[in-house]
DNA sequence: ATTAGCACTCAAGTTAGTAGAGTGCTAATT
DNA sequence: AATTAGCACTCTACTAACTTGAGTGCTAAT
């Protein structure tokens, strides 16, 4: 599918109008772009090629000319170039992962509120999933006389914890011979392993001492749980309002990625097929997404992570018209420095 | 302000009808409501007498009657009867709270999602800020040679932990020496003390042990400063597009109540004076909220509390036109519902 | 105090007409 | 063979005039 060099222009003319605009775009238009080195003649005939081709839609008989979704992919995959990020633009992404003081989850929903504001479309960041964890050590503190608190440490110095109520005398011994059990029987242990199964067979082999390791047991169980699924933070649906083309869709868009697993489908459809690593922002168009309530719109995925801890996807949700030029090069460094950022306070080893 | 009666019942009859249809009321529909013991004509003057009095409103001259704000004001406070939640509703609020597998900001996360379900509304929930803490103890763990995991311990039995790189070498000893010193600094201390300030005095006086101690110390405090902040949820954006009277505001509204500060300035206006015990819900209509762009807006505002540890708000957002003696004891069920949760989950003393 | 009756008002829908932006095609030009 | 001027044609968007009907306000009778 080679398009000769100045179809190709006319086609990038057009998107290019259209992401400005909005409305469709005209062979005068185009026409003058050339510096009416082309007549809108012979642009419309271009057009009418291009058309046939299935690059190009038409609202209506006399209306100029729309891009079609395959004319956005053969826009972003050959045609576009990227702008590259001036150092101001570049500094002012870094100047908001100064601020040091957040936690992971607050880092989270914090990047995603800006990437809507950056990106003027709706953004769903997730948090990591971490994989390959292997426990380390459990530390048990007295928190009352009647809770503990479970820290559970893990082999890349993620930790995670807990407090524990439970209806036995604190003491020195009975924490010393907790600790010791609990360690004897998770340490070393891959986080996976830990599952509802698991902590079921080993609870029934203890008898007597089952109610009293039992809420320690189930509380560790959880805290594995946690640390292997990744929360949604999801931001800046009313930009969808926006834009015109999608303002009767915009609230059925916004269902569907409220909900967790669809998103997680969506992720994990096998066409998607992203790359692990991260800051390579993979786009697709409604089409491609298999599902009639997105045929309007385009999704740029990118991925943040920590080496081989765990990953966490980056959605932003907009129209087909998008800047992509600038966009992408945007969200890709992003992308990159949440990966930095996060590298360094979380990844300790 | 007193209606007789037949004015009260009319002004609930339209109150009634509008927040079903959205629509004017017509006298003739009144009529109908009353199965014609009341001729239109006699409805047209009563109605008259409560638009002169400010109940009442009129879009347009030839326009059915709709509701003044002034008039949600008198049918909140006075005319409406809540319609208590039957067992089925109860036990349906309950058993979204079964779900125990969550921890504290999934649940509120959770919550606000379930409520902007419930009430078709856009809902807003803060985390709890904890007040009057101390600081029982700080644990210190190795978890990995690099890293400390701090653990904060407080009177509540609310712990808080965070990793912590140093750049020493960790063994019993070093361990051993700040698990002391740490405790002796912060232990007994309210958790409101630990200023940067604070922080920055006690770190001078350390002379060679300044670096060593100055990361574990910084940790201290942002746990601190997070454990006396509250994070904002909101949720159900899109839910205030189902209203027609909102369609042209709905964008500005979101945008004012995704800014953190805006909600906090709100929630702590004096005139919102929100009592302190968790489940009763205070009502207000937008000339009341003091904003222009809040105009056509009712903000429903619950809190949910752990006795003294702390307080979290809860706020709808809607249209004048909720269907409040519905809504106000489902929110004010949940309120409570939560409160008890999460001291279940978190109040361990 | 209530109500029947009627004139009046206004929004919303319908129809018809107009302007203009843009196309597609043909024939002339390069 | 590619380009272009020229023109008829199409379709949207806008405006104006008209119609309909829901609903009111007021008056006079009950």
């Amino acid at each position: 599918m080679k398009l000769d060099n100045r179809k190709a222009k006319i086609l990038e003319f057009i998107i290019d109008m259209y992401i400005k605009s909005g409305e469709p775009v005209s062979s005068k238009t185009i026409s003058e772009l050339f510096q009416n080195t082309i007549s809108s003649a012979t642009i419309r005939n271009e057009m009418a090629r291009l058309y046939e081709l299935g690059f190009l839609e038409q609202p209506h008989t006399s209306a100029g000319r729309v891009p079609s979704q395959l004319g956005y992919r053969l826009y972003v995959d050959q045609i576009m170039k990227k702008k590259s990020l001036s150092e101001e633009q570049t500094r002012q992404i870094e100047s908001w992962f100064n601020i040091r003081d957040l936690d992971y989850s607050s880092l989270i929903k914090n990047s995603g509120k800006i990437l809507s504001e950056i990106t003027s479309c709706m953004t769903i960041l997730s948090s990591m999933a971490f994989k390959s964890l292997i426990i380390t050590k459990i530390e048990i503190i007295e928190v009352s006389n009647m809770a503990l608190a479970v820290i559970l440490v893990t082999s890349s110095g993620i930790i995670k914890s807990k407090v524990c109520k439970v209806d036995f005398d604190i003491n020195f011994e009975t924490l010393d011979y907790i600790y010791r059990f609990v360690n004897n029987t998770f340490a070393g242990k891959s986080v996976e392993k830990i599952s509802k199964n698991y902590i079921n067979s080993i609870t029934t082999g203890l008898d007597n001492y089952q109610s009293f390791f039992s809420p320690i047991f189930y509380n560790i169980y959880e805290m594995c749980e946690s640390l292997q699924t990744s929360d949604f933070y999801i931001d800046g649906q009313i930009n969808l309002l926006l834009y015109k083309e999608l303002k009767d869709v915009a609230s059925d868009i916004i269902k569907i990625f409220s909900n967790k697993n669809t998103v997680i489908d969506i992720i994990n459809d096998k066409f998607i097929n992203l790359s692990d690593n991260c800051g390579a922002a993979v786009i697709k168009f409604g089409r491609e997404l298999k599902r009639a309530e997105l045929i309007d719109i385009c999704l740029i995925i990118s991925k943040y992570n920590i080496s081989n801890i765990g990953t966490g996807n980056i959605l932003i949700v907009g129209p087909g018209r998008l800047n992509y030029s600038v966009l992408v090069p945007w969200i890709e460094y992003f992308s990159k420095m949440l990966s930095v950022v996060l590298s360094e306070s979380l990844e300790i080893k």
